[in-house]
DNA sequence: AGCGCCCCGTAC
DNA sequence: GACGTACGGGGCGCTA
């Protein structure tokens, strides 16, 4: 059978873009774009705009990228100063360009590439071929050497004046039809691109002269016969230069790669791998484009507002067995009010509880009715501050849907503001906090249309998103695993993270106040000899002034250039390395660090985050570290001092209320248990299990002495690849770390993991099974999607390589610890102490307890926390208690 | 003046 | 480029 329509005549048009001409473009129109981890993505955003728009007004049938493959071309060969002169790719484009290819690959157009020529050649190439065969092509470029491939079939796309040429339009612009442009372009030379050209002749005398001679041949066979002198003589002396440069900047149309339409064909986007891609910039708006703009959607609802307590609790009575409630707010200022609507998620209310008592109250009680009855659910995102509300006093029996917890069980690295999922998964954007008229510390107007309709659009987003992502999380299609992490960790460790941000923690302000005291005065010296010792004062805050003062007026080497700007590193290694010089001053300001860090992060912060209780109420962000870990902030109490002695002091401002004691108990070596669990380390699990010092065990198997013979140097080294293990470190850390060579830490990790063999089992392992499956998950089925580890560049590969190894560890640990929280949060409301929790720093919880209840609380935690996982290698928690954190510990 | 990036430093 | 996860202070440049 034939195919008749395959010999119709249809228009057949091809697109060839010039790659690095519009990155480059991209990348010098538009400043200052970056992702939130401040990896510039400003080239990789005009790229694909450009792409975008071309596909859209153009809907070419065929396309292609051709890309340069290496600064190594024939021509460099012939002629090696040929674009030597070219600065590198600017600093912030380079790392760009993966994420381009991986665009141009999500639209699946295929990448046009040939070792040892530039991409100018395969367009002329392939552009031509195509014009024999029929096609209208249209190169897309801003470079305007690409006027010469100019043809009645082939026109150009200039990118930079937005303008398609046909050879009468690059007669008219450029002066010479485009079989003379390869020859003006010769004469005049180029000076980015090194082409010579011919001394003496600029743009314009070139121009004439090619629109007199017809080509640089042509003119040097009759240069005797040009009229001004300097052009002759110049020609004369640089006869060769000419030629040359003709032969550069003349692109080749004759490269051995075949034209074939059917790779060219337009295929649709992957959609799942552009939508990945669009995420992982950040570039929500396209995303939101992308999948049909906002204005497409059904509109959002706007809420109704509710004006007392009466009317709310006749609204909320008849609510069914769900209620949807989310807490209305701005930036990070206290809710304004709330809003609810029935499980339905038909009409919404809005409850203002800025003014009457009485509707606080109402709003209060009737959701802790909520909150204590089994049967019923509560759907909403971020709980945490609903829940908060009620004031501690409520007993949790409710099942809690938090669309921001089920978002981040689903996809940890994501963002989970409900802004990000309502534009990701129902592509809505939504009504700014400034729309609704919040402006830098004035509130909304109660029940103003922009108010009703913020708290109208959350509620409504909320109710949709928690329906879609059920699914997700509990579907018959969905992980088992990440359902449990769900139900059985994230969702009850929610009650129990608001009762410890609820109580808070005393602070001894005056304690502080004292400290701050003597230090302005220690500052105040250090500043004096800081500058007698600099000749100036200047601004020792300030790492730029530091460095001039440091590298420029005193002229100490500069070890180090710091990594996004290259200005001169001033961090505490660099300076101890010059303080080892003997220079007198880096010694100084790095105690000046030492103490200004203390004072301004901790000893002035702190006291003004207390509250009229005189307690400090922060807040655990359960939806934050990729790993599955807390994280502490407003303010940050898991990065309290502890190493030196200074910084310790600042734990004596952590105190128990009178009556009370801190009770602090940490896992011992939680990481390496979890660790020689995982792996099946029989030697680690033994040394565990022995009850023995762990990195003494490890050296001595590593330098094959007895324990007791291990030297205290032994131990350090064997503590810091003991850690360096679980963190993916290289021969390279390893031996900056401990001041070794590269040789001996690479033979070092080597003896260490031959000995501990089941350790460099889990570490191929991981690293396998992130490639195989594009994620890894811990030992409670909590799941990091790692896509980086396909990446063609090699520094991100290896860095979710790392991210691999370390996030089923630390993910692990994680998981435990919430999982004793959540026990011993259990055990002490059953038992009927009064004793609570009131911190956890990661693999360490703080209690406060009344004095009568000490011991018998300790014991309870312990259990609590060395029961909640059986591990080949038994957790261990130890227990200390004391008036303040410092003693306690 | 407000905001975001950068450098630096604190914790586990 | 080289060690994972966080938060936050001060400087500084950009934008308004």
């Amino acid at each position: 059978m034939t195919e008749q329509s395959s010999s119709v005549p249809s228009p057949r048009r091809l697109f060839l873009i010039d790659g690095f001409s519009n990155i480059f473009r991209a990348f010098y129109a538009i400043r200052n774009l970056s992702n939130s981890k401040g990896e510039p993505t400003n080239a990789v955003f005009g790229f694909l705009q450009m792409l975008r728009k071309l596909l859209k007004d153009e809907d070419p049938d065929f396309v292609g990228v051709a890309l340069d493959v290496s600064r190594k071309t024939v021509r460099s060969e012939k002629f090696p100063e040929y674009k030597a002169n070219r600065s590198p790719m600017p600093e912030d484009l380079r790392p760009q360009i993966p994420l381009i290819r991986q665009v141009i690959e999500a639209y699946q157009i295929p990448i046009l590439e040939m070792p040892k020529y530039e991409a100018d050649d395969v367009l002329g190439t392939l552009g031509r071929a195509a014009a024999q065969e029929g096609y209208d092509v249209v190169l897309v470029s801003a470079d305007k050497d690409l006027f010469q491939l100019v043809s009645p079939r082939v026109s150009l796309f200039h990118t930079g004046r937005n303008k398609l040429y046909d050879p009468a339009l690059v007669e008219e612009d450029f002066g010479v039809p485009p079989s003379q442009v390869a020859d003006v372009l010769a004469l005049m030379g180029d000076a980015s691109d090194n082409v010579p050209g011919v001394k003496g002749i600029g743009e314009k005398g070139a121009k004439n002269l090619i629109r007199e001679y017809g080509s640089v041949e042509n003119l040097l066979d009759r240069a005797g016969e040009i009229q001004r002198k300097s052009y002759r003589e110049g020609l004369r002396e640089h006869r060769q230069m000419a030629e040359l440069s003709k032969d550069l900047v003349t692109i080749h149309c004759d490269l051995p790669i075949p034209f074939e339409p059917d790779q060219l064909r337009r295929d649709p986007p992957d959609m799942d791998l552009l939508r990945d891609l669009l995420r992982q910039l950040e570039f929500y708006s396209l995303l939101e484009e992308l999948e049909g703009s906002a204005s497409q959607q059904e509109p959002l609802p706007g809420a109704e507002a509710v004006r007392s307590a009466s009317q709310w609790r006749a609204l909320v009575e008849p609510f069914g067995k769900a209620i949807v409630v989310v807490a209305v707010a701005a930036g990070e200022a206290p809710p304004i009010g709330l809003v609810v609507a029935d499980g339905a998620g038909e009409a919404f209310f809005y409850a203002d509880f800025r003014e009457g008592g009485d509707l606080a109250a109402a709003v209060r009680t009737s959701l802790a009715a909520w909150f204590e009855d089994s049967q019923r659910c509560l759907l909403g995102h971020d709980l945490k501050e609903v829940l908060r509300l009620a004031e501690g006093n409520v007993e949790v029996r409710a099942r809690l849907f938090d669309t921001m917890l089920a978002s981040y069980v689903l996809h940890p690295s994501f963002k989970h503001g409900i802004e990000e999922l309502a534009l990701e998964r129902l592509r809505q954007s939504l009504t700014s906090a400034a729309v609704a008229g919040w402006a830098k510390g004035v509130e909304p107007e109660a029940e103003s249309e922009g108010l009703l309709t913020y708290a109208g659009e959350r509620g409504a987003v909320a109710h949709r998103l928690a329906e879609a992502m059920k699914e997700d999380l509990h579907g018959d299609d969905s992980d088992k695993a990440l359902g449990w992490v769900y139900d059985s960790i994230e969702e009850p460790l929610l009650p129990v993270l608001v009762a410890m941000e609820e109580r808070g923690v005393l602070l001894d302000t005056q304690f502080l106040a004292d400290m701050s005291q003597e230090l302005e005065k220690d500052i105040a010296a250090l500043e004096g000899d800081i500058s007698e010792l600099a000749g100036e004062t200047f601004n020792i805050n300030s790492p730029q002034q530091l460095g001039v003062i440091l590298f420029e007026k005193l002229g100490y080497p500069v070890v180090k250039r710091t990594r996004k700007t290259k200005s001169y590193a001033t961090g505490a290694e660099v300076l101890e390395q010059l303080a080892a010089q003997g220079y007198p001053l880096p010694e100084r300001i790095l105690r000046y660090r030492e103490l200004t860090k203390l004072k301004s992060t901790y000893v002035d912060a702190l006291p003004v985050l207390v509250e009229e209780d005189g307690r400090i109420h922060t807040r655990f962000n359960q939806a934050v570290a990729a790993t599955g870990r807390l994280s502490s902030a407003r303010p940050n109490l898991q990065n309290i001092p502890i190493r030196t002695e200074l910084g310790q002091r600042i734990r004596k401002a952590f105190v128990a209320a009178p009556g009370h004691q801190l009770l602090v108990a940490d896992y011992s070596q939680v990481e390496l248990r979890v660790l020689a669990h995982i792996a099946g380390e029989e030697a680690m699990l033994e040394a565990f299990r022995a009850g023995q010092d762990i990195h003494r065990a490890t050296a001595a198997l590593v330098f094959g002495v007895s324990a007791e013979m291990v030297a205290p140097e032994q131990r350090r080294a064997a503590k810091t690849i003991n850690f360096g293990i679980l963190y993916g470190m290289s021969a390279f850390g390893l031996a900056r770390n401990l001041g070794i060579s590269n040789a001996q830490a690479k033979q070092f990790i080597e003896t260490y993991l031959g000995r501990y063999s089941g350790v460099k089992a889990y570490v191929d392992g991981t690293i396998a099974e992130a490639e195989k499956e594009g994620k890894v998950i811990t030992l409670d089925g909590r799941v990091r999607w790692l896509p980086e580890i396909h990446s063609k560049n090699r520094a991100i590969r290896e860095n979710a390589r790392r991210m691999a190894i370390n996030a089923r560890i630390q993910g692990t640990a994680a998981d435990i610890m919430k999982l004793a929280m959540i026990e011993v949060h259990r055990r002490l409301r059953e038992s009927a102490f009064k004793a609570r929790l009131l911190l956890t720093v990661h693999d360490e919880l703080v209690l406060e307890v009344p004095d009568d209840e000490v011991h018998q609380v300790a014991e309870l935690v312990r259990e609590g926390m060395e029961g909640v996982r059986q591990l080949d290698a038994p957790l261990l928690a130890d227990v200390g208690v004391g008036p303040t954190w410092f003693e306690a510990k």
